[in-house]
DNA sequence: AGTAGTTTTTAGTCATGGCTAAATTGTAAA
DNA sequence: TTTACAATTTAGCCATGACTAAAAACTACT
C-alpha cells in the first residue's frame, strides 16, 4: 500500500495507528480538549492502552505528548489523519452512490476499507465520483493536499419556525439515528420545512415530503440545515 | 465484519489466517503436495512461522495437520478460503470495470481488500456486476456456497499453428507479466490467431490485432485459449 | 495549605506471531 | 544397514499492543 505520507514516516502505521490520529483529529476539531480519558472513551481502549499509544505516536512525531496535559497533532500527524479521513468519507460516497449501500451502513463499511487502499484506488474513485466535495452525511472531504473545506448550514434547533429549509449535513454517524431519519425521508440535500420549534428546548415539528414528524430536540440540534432557497 | 463462516469459528481470523488458508486452497488446487517448505515459500514467512501457524489453524479445525505430512483443508477451512477467494475475485473484476484499474493492479489492490469487506459489501459488488463467473484473469469466481466453476480451454502452447484462438485465462498475476501482455494487446476475451508453434518448447508466433508477436515458451503455457469460435 | 477525589501514568502480565538456531525426523544413496 | 542431507519441528527470543493494579500527579474544595 503506498500512503503519501509514506516519505516523511519512517516506520509504516498500523490501522490501529491511524484510528488513533483519525480520533484526535475528529476530537481536536470538535473543539474538544483531547486528554487521555476523552480519548480513551472514544476509542474504546484504556486510558493506559492509550497513554501508551501516545507515546508510541510522540516518538514518530505523530502527535505531540506532554504528561497530563491535552495531545495534539504534529503536522504530519494531522496529515496522516486528514489522509484516512479522506478515504473514509470519499469511500461513504462511493459504497451510497456507485453500491446503493444505505447511508446508515456505510460508515462503518468505510471504517475497515479506509486502511487498506492505495493511493490509485483513492484517485480512482474521486475521479469516478467527479472530485466531490462532502459525504453522504455532509461531511466535507479532505482533498489531497489536506485542505478541509467549510461547511455552512446551523442546526436546525436554531432555525426558525416557518420557513422551508435543506438538509446539508447530519452530525452523527450512528446506524439507528440515521435509520431513524431515512425512514422520515431525510437523507442529504432534502427539503423540509418547520412548523413549530417548541420554546425551552422542546421538540420541533417538521414537515418532510409533505408528511409531518416531531424530532426531538437533540435530534434537532444534529441535523444542519440551509434556507431552501440557497444554493 | 459479519463472516458467514462466523457461525462455525469460534474466534475472528485475521488477515494473516485467511493468507495461510487461501495459500494451502491455492496449492492444493495446483495439485501440489503442499509440505511446509512449499507453504512457507508461497507465503514468505520462514519455515518455523508456518509449523506454527498450521498448528494453531488445525487447533481451530480449518486444516488437518500430521508431522512431517503435507497440510490440508478440513471442510470449513475450505470454505473460509473459498470465501476469501470469491471476495478477491469479485474485487478484481470491480476494481477493473468499475474503476478501470488496470488489469495488472487489481490483484495487489485485491489482495487487501479481500479481508475487510462485509457479506453485504461482498452481496453488493456481485449484484452489480450480474453475478459474474470469472475474474479480470479468467480465474472462476466460487460462488457463495463454495462451489468454483470449471475453466474451458487449454494451454496456447498446446494448441495447434494455423488457427485462431480466443484468451480465456492466464495463469498468473504478475503483475510484469500481466503488464508486457496488456502491451502486446492481450486480454480476457481477446482473439489471437496461431502463427507458427516452434518446436522443442520454443517460442511461439501469434498475431494479436494484425500485429504479430514471439512469445516465449514459458508465457504461451500460461496462455489458457479455447477455439475463437467456441463461445 | 491540606486533603479528597479524579485523572494519568507506571509497572508488570499476557497473547500473538514473527524470527533464529538447534534438535529431530525422514529419505535416499552407498 | 548405515550415513549423509534435506525437511521439519522444537525451543526460545523479541516486538507489539492490549490489559489490570498500583503509584503518582493534578484539581478543587475547605
Amino acid at each position: 500500500m503506498t500512503k503519501n505520507y509514506s516519505s516523511e514516516i519512517a516506520s509504516p502505521l498500523s490501522s490501529n495507528h491511524e484510528d488513533y490520529l483519525k480520533a484526535i483529529y475528529i476530537l481536536e476539531a470538535r473543539g474538544e480538549q483531547v486528554t487521555n480519558s476523552v480519548l480513551s472513551d472514544y476509542i474504546g481502549f484504556t486510558p493506559a492502552s492509550a497513554t501508551n499509544m501516545v507515546k508510541k505516536l510522540s516518538q514518530m512525531d505523530l502527535v505531540i505528548y506532554r504528561p497530563h496535559q491535552a495531545v495534539s497533532l504534529t503536522p504530519t500527524g494531522r496529515r496522516v489523519a486528514l489522509e484516512i479521513l479522506r478515504h473514509h468519507r470519499l469511500l461513504e460516497l462511493f459504497l451510497h452512490k456507485t453500491l446503493d449501500i444505505p447511508w446508515d451502513s456505510v460508515h462503518e463499511e468505510a471504517e475497515r476499507l479506509e486502511h487498506v487502499i492505495s493511493e490509485a484506488l483513492e484517485d480512482a474513485i474521486a475521479a469516478s465520483l467527479g472530485y466531490p466535495k462532502v459525504d453522504p452525511h455532509g461531511d466535507p472531504i479532505p482533498t489531497k493536499t489536506g485542505e478541509v473545506g467549510h461547511t455552512p448550514g446551523h442546526p436546525l434547533s436554531q432555525a426558525k419556525a416557518g420557513r422551508a429549509y435543506r438538509l446539508v449535513r447530519v452530525l452523527s454517524q450512528e446506524k439507528e439515528r440515521l435509520a431513524y431519519l431515512g425512514r422520515l425521508g431525510l437523507s442529504l440535500n432534502v427539503e423540509l420545512f418547520l412548523r413549530e420549534q417548541a420554546p425551552f428546548d422542546g421538540p420541533v415539528l417538521v414537515e418532510v415530503a409533505g408528511v409531518e414528524h416531531a424530532l426531538a430536540a437533540e435530534m434537532a440540534a444534529l441535523l444542519q440545515v440551509v434556507p431552501a432557497s440557497a444554493k
